[in-house]
DNA sequence: CGTGGAATTGACATATGTGTCAAGAAAACT
DNA sequence: AGTTTTCTTGACACATATGTCAATTCCACG
């Protein structure tokens, strides 16, 4: 089992991982109309038709890229909801973690997924499963923190409606800006303000 | 002027609104990419080629869509923001009249418009500076009603980017849910409770 | 009517995409 | 070295898209 080298001197061979790599470039940047198997030839320099080596289809590379999405964001993000906190706000800043930290949370991968599943009907339904274990998630954080259910499933909603509204919107800002504001919606989501402590923390982490 | 009528008996002639319109609808159903010639063609029951009489080219059409949303969504929402109001509560209201009434804000277009924008650097452009005036708008109101210009900037993009989550997330709730749910919007947004009669006031309308 | 402008049409040229296949090159194993 | 497995390739068949053009049909108005 021997790694490819990604050099220059010798013609890349192909490998399932090196298609699937390359599709998730364009899966990012152009979304799912742009994953095309001869633009991703050309990308790769092989020859089209390669790609049947090693995928018997168009469609069997696309599920491949869904599992690869779904063994991901979901997962993480549920876990840092879980996380034991001794505060609403400490609880809090755990999640938003997730909207600074690239590993955690793979948000252009998420907007891509989201666009490519409105023509897709069974991804739909898993992104809809997807979104709605998220709710939850931050739901029941701001119940285990004392907030009556009604108020905490608003609550749950808005962080998770905010998080892919920020995403879904492109937004252009410094890291420092983003990382500055958190405070803030931290405060905004708690209905309280963090203590300097729990936003000492916060800091120290990024 | 004779208005062109949709029935079926005699085989409709073409227009530039005819195409127009039919882009609209499968850019709102399956995007950008959806919009082509051909399909359009097929759906309408005419002769593609046809296109080429009412338009020089394909852009010219991508350029006539651009134009019909722009005088649209951006322009009700700030007009909402704007609105005289007695307390934040009430001018709160006012705005998520937009998530209500689809004929002050077409949800669907907004996305449609968006996704398209991730492929397109001109519109990119265009959307930002809508978002701008946008989120400018909903800041101003905060700021109307007495918050300090930090808590009204987080909360003016918070209220923006839950909307554009909302639509992103292609939620799918009963309106009676959604309407229920507003107050506890403006409870969040707002960091008070509304009163009953700003309520009663907001449930009359809808 | 009859005629001229408005709209439609099919043929043609060209580009880009999927998928199959058999011939062959390159590696890996003995 | 020789054989087998792995991978690459170009030719072929087919589908779908844009755009041009000359021939034709439609229809409204004088």
């Amino acid at each position: 089992m021997v790694l490819a080298m990604t050099g220059a001197p010798t013609r890349q061979r192909g490998s399932k991982d090196i298609w699937l790599n390359a599709a998730y470039e364009v899966l990012i940047s152009d979304g799912i109309e742009g994953v095309k198997i001869m633009p991703l030839a050309k990308r790769l320099n092989l020859a089209r038709t390669g790609f049947y080596w090693f995928f018997t289809d168009f469609a069997e590379l696309h599920s491949a890229m869904i599992d690869r999405w779904e063994n991901q964001n979901t997962g993480t993000l549920i876990a840092r909801c879980a996380k034991p906190a001794n505060s609403l706000c400490e609880a809090l800043f755990n999640v938003m973690d997730c909207w600074l930290d690239p590993t955690l949370f793979d948000a252009p991968l998420d907007l891509a997924v989201r666009n490519w599943a409105r023509l897709d009907v069974d991804l739909q339904g898993r992104l809809a499963d997807a979104d709605e274990q998220r709710i939850q998630a931050v739901t029941r954080l701001f119940a285990r923190h004392g907030l009556p259910n009604d108020q905490a499933h608003v609550r749950g909603l808005t962080v998770i409606y905010t998080q892919i509204g920020y995403i879904s919107m492109q937004v252009n800002e410094t890291r420092a800006a983003r990382i500055a504001r958190v405070r803030h919606y931290v405060e905004l989501f708690a209905g309280i303000s963090p203590n300097d402590q729990e936003i000492a923390a916060f800091l120290m982490r990024h």
